[in-house]
DNA sequence: CTTTCTGTTAGAAA
DNA sequence: ATTTCTAACAGAAA
């Protein structure tokens, strides 16, 4: 479930309790997050974290080395989660750093698929240029958000799950905000009038922008860094609501594939 | 018990 | 070149 909201949220808690801080101690108990580096650990004990940004969904941590960040993914299932009492944590705690004082930071994925790996600037800049344009930014505007369509007929749901075209949509979310802007998951992209199009780029703004303030959705695992939960899922409007009323115009909100991925949409409101 | 499904995405296959 | 499909993994649900 994290994607750009919960993302940025977890961002925003994480810059607020570990920035300025410095890392005493690195434990790495699952050595595939961070990509088997055997130096993980040493390589950090000493450095504090300076920053935290984040591009689509992907966190970037800078630390007192200007030669030394941390790239780190949630993936499906991945949190960063503040530890008030050092030592204790379940078996999916894979990476823990310690700040010689009575909090540590853990990274827990039950399913593994996230990672927490050490990256140059370098290999930073490389990571981000993988990035389309971001949303809520200055970059995110109408004209750039057309040029997505060029030359692509894929449906618009792929077209927006595509990170290296607008970054940080996933699943839920492109559901809600085709929802909110009255366009099918299945339409080819080349279909999409210059008016729809507008309509789905004020639709991104609007959704994620709410989703931010509200501390994002927790569907089943998004805990925030304190281990409570984002509370959009009560704004959901299609997501995870198959069979039930839509709540605009009263018809059963249906699930279809589309994209490899579960799709919901209101067959009356979206066209 | 087995099978199916799940929020992501890199990489293979088409 | 773009688009589609699958594997990576664990656990909940059917």
């Amino acid at each position: 479930m994290p994607e750009l909201p919960e993302v940025e949220t977890v961002r925003r808690q994480l810059e607020e309790a570990v920035t300025g801080r410095t890392i005493s101690q690195v434990r790495v108990n699952t050595p595939k997050i961070t990509r088997n580096d055997s130096d993980f650990a040493r390589s950090l004990i000493g450095l504090s974290f300076v920053r935290i940004s984040r591009i689509g969904k992907l966190l970037i941590f800078e630390t007192s080395d200007r030669e030394v960040y941390l790239l780190a993914h949630l993936k499906m299932t991945g949190k960063f989660l503040l530890n008030k009492t050092p030592g204790e944590y379940d078996k999916h705690t894979h990476v823990v750093f310690s700040f010689g004082d009575d909090r540590e930071l853990l990274f827990n994925d039950v399913r593994k698929f996230g990672y927490v790996v050490r990256a140059s600037e370098s290999e930073v800049n490389q990571a981000k240029s993988r990035f389309g344009i971001e949303p809520l930014t200055s970059e995110f505007t109408l004209e750039n958000f057309e040029k997505i369509f060029i030359g692509r007929k894929t449906n618009i749901k792929a077209l927006l799950l595509n990170q290296s075209l607008v970054a940080g949509l996933g699943n839920i979310y492109v559901d809600e905000v085709l929802f909110h802007a009255g366009v099918l998951p299945i339409r080819k992209s080349d279909s999409v009038s210059k008016e729809e199009k507008k309509r789905i780029f004020e639709s991104i703004e609007e959704v994620l922008g709410t989703a931010i303030e509200m501390g994002g959705t927790t569907f089943i695992d998004f805990a925030h860094t304190d281990g409570k939960s984002g509370s959009y899922v009560d704004e959901l409007r299609v997501f995870s609501r198959a069979g039930q009323p839509c709540l605009v115009c009263g018809s059963v909100v249906e699930k279809t594939r589309v994209a490899g991925r579960g799709t919901h949409f209101c067959p009356k409101c979206q066209s």
